[in-house]
DNA sequence: CATGAATGAGCATTCATTCAT
DNA sequence: TATGAATGAATGCTCATTCAT
């Protein structure tokens, strides 16, 4: 695919616009098209289908979650830390980008199997920084040595999820990122850190 | 409305077999209909419209779900006791209905923002016992006293919903009841519980 | 299917004459059932999809043909009298029927391979026909003991074919039914009858 | 037009190809090209538009077919003999060019009415050269004085093109070119030639 | 002459809901 | 109460043609 012409993103963010605003099952290709100031056909030029446009849309914005998570995380020594600074990215992309977070809060989980299926796939790079810094945890002594990675993962993913959807249902009316270290202190417990 | 009617139970239960069989969205009103042995119109004579079928479906299987928690939690003196019965609980009704439980984790998520919506109040009843026993386990000095309640709630909540939908996608394949303790303890140590 | 109700004959008789008036290209769904004074969705009850309709207007028509035929034929006893009230009977129920005639001869004939397939088949109840008197013209020694039947039979099948499609190209200007006794004679000096 | 241009035949070849093999509904502007290896832009610098190729590749071929047979036509004393060789000429040019055989008989038959004028436009050099053969054998006694040509002429045609169509659709599978003495025979005695 | 990215009109089909019986 | 035939709005995608380069 054409994925670096200018016109591939530009109806990626178009779409995410649509769908913010208009809700999952209200966004047609030609209001997509007509957001990004292009004709319905060339949509078909960067996207084999509707269904393409979405996927893509979660693999570029998730690529850049991990890719800046990956950055921060890379930046501390502590497990404690890393988790922290991963949260709070976490939060802070989708505190900036409001458009973003409803729409993988809550529009595309409106999507069909067939789709949340190949999310998941994108999904899975992120649940796979988690572990590592879980497994770094352990092997520094910080995190209790029997922790079930597998269960904490989703303990910390269930929690930053719910977290970040109630937030979104409430309109995005408080300080999402202010709540960081607050669940963060909740989590490094559940891990057994250090008081 | 006739809820009491025998018909209303009966279009709910064709529903989630439905729903459970065929997805969210391949899950017509006169397939729910065929199922439950009536005709289509009929449906109607029960239920307002296809929401409000999702919603009572969810309302009257939430409601058995809150009852039976009271129950379970109420035959405890520990905060800790009540949430290892609660999450048990949880677990146990799930893996006993194979059907609700795709239903509830995976097909109604797709329903949209509206019906989301009147869900999530219907949840606030759930949400609430466990606001329950966190402030019962604050006042007897079990967990930290400064413990947010909400954050930790939506930390409880979000761990549980990951943990059974992550169950579901895995096809149920593996024993759901047996992690109770594992996952309890992780929560236990996330309020600040003795360990 | 529902092949007795009223709507489906309905719903075939509007679809010649849409498709006659329009040409195969312009007849749309929503131009039939309008032509039939039912909904859009209505034409679904009867028929599968789009192609059915076409398959069954063909074999609707072309059974009253082979019915009719067989009726007249069975009413001669010689071969050569038997192909005369054939030829006959085809061009007078073209004739009868203008919307019929283009629909069959030119319309049709535009639609993909898939179809014509399908409408092919219903043809051969049609071609058997003219292979029957084929060999009852051999029996009782009226034809040529050596005919090729399946040659002859091409033979008849295409020049009825292409002197009716000729006929319709000009605009159904002249009697169709006063070449029958020409052209028979043509084909019965052809098969070796006697002159 | 360009007529004399290489890529004019170029594209018409690529055309004949293309419908072949792909269905004439599948048959797009931009296949052509590729398969023509031209832009598809410059399609439109050689043709006004699709339909122009359509007519273009008939007229084409066509010419071809009349040039041979009135060469064959030419070197031959009796009608019964030009009939012959033009049958033989019709037979053996379809059967040495597979894909033409398909696109005439079959592919280009679907196309709208308009086109199917214009092809029939082109057609009537090919009827003019039977009719000539016709008029020869009556001035030469060897056909029937009151023969009417344009009946017969319309015999022989549809005769011809059923044959060859009905070979076409059994894959091509027998030997068409050694029918021609027997259908010849069989229209010949249509035409009150001697047995 | 040649290119190929961009255009945008056009349509079969589904399914929640109604209402005459 | 119960039925189920009928309704009709709503949309993703294709492809012939253009035109700036």
């Amino acid at each position: 695919m054409k994925r670096n012409k200018p016109k591939y993103k530009q109806i990626i963010d178009a779409a995410v616009i649509v769908i913010a605003e208009n809700g999952y099952h209200q966004a047609q290709v030609s209001k997509i098209a007509k957001q990004a100031g292009v004709a319905d056909g060339t949509i078909y030029l960067y996207f084999k289908n509707k269904e393409d446009i979405l996927i893509s849309l979660f693999r570029e914005k998730m690529g850049y979650f991990v890719e800046k998570n990956e950055e921060v995380i890379a930046g501390k020594s502590t497990a404690a830390e890393k988790l922290l600074v991963m949260i709070e990215n976490h939060c802070r992309i989708l505190s900036e980008d409001s458009h973003l977070a409803i729409v993988t809060q809550l529009e595309l989980r409106q999507s069909n199997k067939e789709i949340r299926l190949k999310i998941n796939e994108v999904l899975k790079g992120y649940l796979h920084l988690v572990d590592q810094i879980l497994y770094y945890g352990i092997e520094t002594n910080e995190f209790d040595p029997d922790l079930d990675v597998r269960l904490t993962r989703q303990m910390i993913f269930g929690t930053l999820d719910e977290m970040v959807t109630t937030w979104v249902m409430n309109d995005q009316k408080y300080d999402l990122v202010a709540q960081s270290s607050a669940i963060h202190q909740l989590l490094i417990n559940g891990c057994g850190g250090k008081r």
